[in-house]
RNA sequence: UGGGAGGUCGUCUAACGGUAGGACGGCGGACUCUGGAUCCGCUGGUGGAGGUUCGAGUCCUCCCCUCCCAGCCA
């Protein structure tokens, strides 16, 4: 079997966010080939600051392309924006055989034309007004200076058929396809035309993407039959929706990829959670890119849209911050959180990283606690403290002074003098010295507090202020 | 409105036409001492109505709901 090459066809108008970046993954995991190329033809938009930030969030997930740009320096090869010549070929193929037609037609004119018809309850599609003007009338309109776009001449005839390899076979009729624009009055090619042509000239095999580009997919088959170029096979996935079933956008709580990577996700827990999105692997370990790959199967994909949750994020999160080594979590965190844990302890206090928290902020908030005098109670945490009394901190002292680095024997010698003990006893202790009623073992947490520090949490408690 | 795609526990995801299972979350228990640790358990679902069949999540019909395309956005 001839490698699958697929690619990853951004157009740089933005962050990548969760959406786009499934894509890109799934594109690289079904591809033997893969190659990146930058969609920027709308001029308006795209941004070579996206590109770079693009590319840095396609390696940050850990994802590589055998062909594609490394910078965000246009390169003709890859940037639709610096390959207007090769279009202009096309362009004059299909205008020769009358495939393609200048349209006079104005944004404005277009627009009242669309909503005239859905109010009227007829589908929106051009209403073909320019499609059969005389040589004599596009001279004439060219020479009173108005601007055309180029339409497609969508034979009406014909019924599309192709097999998309995620939702089976599919048919559309010419009939329902109005005539569209491949190339914009400013000379700029539109989506459907360079977004087809590119990948027949670069030997695109496979098209993973949006099912969103499901009823689109006719119109570029039409235009590759019309100038004989090859016909990738289609994968349309599902999209991935937010809480309220549309799919995932800013304003229904997608994020952008780099948003996550500053919020302390690692790529694994990212790459774990799209990559089951729709998908079903045997393991339910965190799996690494080269097991995702070899799992990735196109024909499990799921046909129906899968909904964003970050429970399940923060799922493969905690399994990817257990899983880091020393290292990988000790650079993980803040340099300031870093700068806080005294070399002696810092295997501890990774530990206690790994089983209470899922960011670096949160390991940061317990480095405050164990390593700094910054401890606040709230109201409610120090009524809880306070409900053991005077006297059960005063034994907490004297056991902690006899027992300084043994918790057990702390612990009894504290059960033996207060007479407290399970919730009683912990609860307590644990809102003293933490401020919280929750968190790493208190066993850890007496071990790690400096004596000092210990002592003067305990006696904060020993006069019961008013 | 036309065309297209989809609908299994709250969420993700399994089930040659043959016991609807797993994961996450939630809840509960255990850990002769805390829990956001750990271990264990529980909860909960085939959008609806018919039909075919010994047997339907799966096949057929009708209905309902959601999403996509119908842009000089991609």
């Amino acid at each position: 079997m001839p490698p699958i090459k697929t690619r990853f066809a951004p157009s740089p108008t933005g962050l990548i966010h969760l959406g786009n970046a499934r894509t890109a993954l799934l594109s690289a995991l079904g591809g033997d080939v893969f190659v990146l190329r930058i969609e920027d033809t709308d001029l308006e938009r795209s941004r070579a600051e996206f590109v770079a930030e693009l590319i840095d969030d396609l390696r940050w997930l850990g994802l590589d392309w055998q062909e594609g740009p490394r910078s965000a320096e246009p390169d003709p090869r890859w940037y639709q924006s610096q390959r207007g010549e090769i279009y202009a070929n096309y362009y004059q193929l299909l205008e020769e055989k009358n495939l393609a037609y200048p349209c006079f037609c104005t944004p404005l004119e277009l627009e009242v034309s669309r909503r005239t018809q859905l109010s009227s309850g007829r589908p929106p599609r051009y209403s073909g007004r320019c499609a059969h003007l005389s040589a004599e009338e596009i001279q004439r309109k060219r020479d009173e200076g108005l601007a055309a776009t180029l339409r497609f001449r969508v034979p009406k005839d014909r019924v599309v058929e192709f097999e998309d390899e995620v939702r089976g076979p599919q048919h559309f009729a010419g009939e329902d396809i109005g005539d569209f624009i491949i190339r914009r009055a400013d000379g700029s090619p539109a989506f459907f035309f360079c977004n087809a042509i590119d990948d027949a000239l670069m030997g695109i095999t496979r098209v993973l993407r949006g099912e969103d580009h499901l009823a689109n997919t006719p119109r570029q088959l039409m235009i590759l039959a019309a100038l004989d170029l090859p016909t990738p096979r289609y994968a349309h996935i599902s999209l991935i929706v937010g809480d309220d079933g549309a799919p995932l956008s800013k304003r229904n709580g997608s994020r952008s990829i780099k948003q996550l990577r500053e919020e302390g996700y690692f790529p694994e827990a990212v790459v774990n959670m799209l990559a089951r999105l729709g998908h079903h692997y045997d393991s339910e370990e965190l799996l690494g890119l080269t097991a995702l790959r070899a799992g990735f199967d196109i024909r499990r994909l799921g046909r129906s849209p899968a909904r964003f949750d970050v429970s399940h994020l923060d799922h493969w999160q905690s399994l990817a911050v257990r899983g880091a080594n020393d290292d990988a979590l000790w650079h993980w965190l803040h340099t300031e959180t870093r700068a806080m844990v005294p070399a002696a302890h810092r295997a501890d206090f990774l530990d206690i990283v790994r089983s209470n928290c899922l960011f670096p902020k949160q390991a940061d908030a317990w480095a405050r606690i164990l390593f700094t005098d910054e401890l606040e109670l709230t109201a409610d945490i120090a009524a809880v403290a306070q409900s053991a009394g005077e006297a059960f901190y005063l034994a907490a002292i004297d056991a902690a002074t006899e027992s300084p680095d043994d918790f057990a024997a702390f612990l009894t010698g504290l059960k033996r003098r207060s007479g407290a003990k399970g919730k009683h006893l912990f609860l307590p202790l644990r809102a003293a010295l933490t401020g919280c009623l929750d968190g790493p073992e208190l066993a850890k947490i007496y071990q790690i507090l400096d004596k000092p520090r210990l002592h003067r949490r305990l006696a904060e408690f020993t006069y019961e202020s008013e």
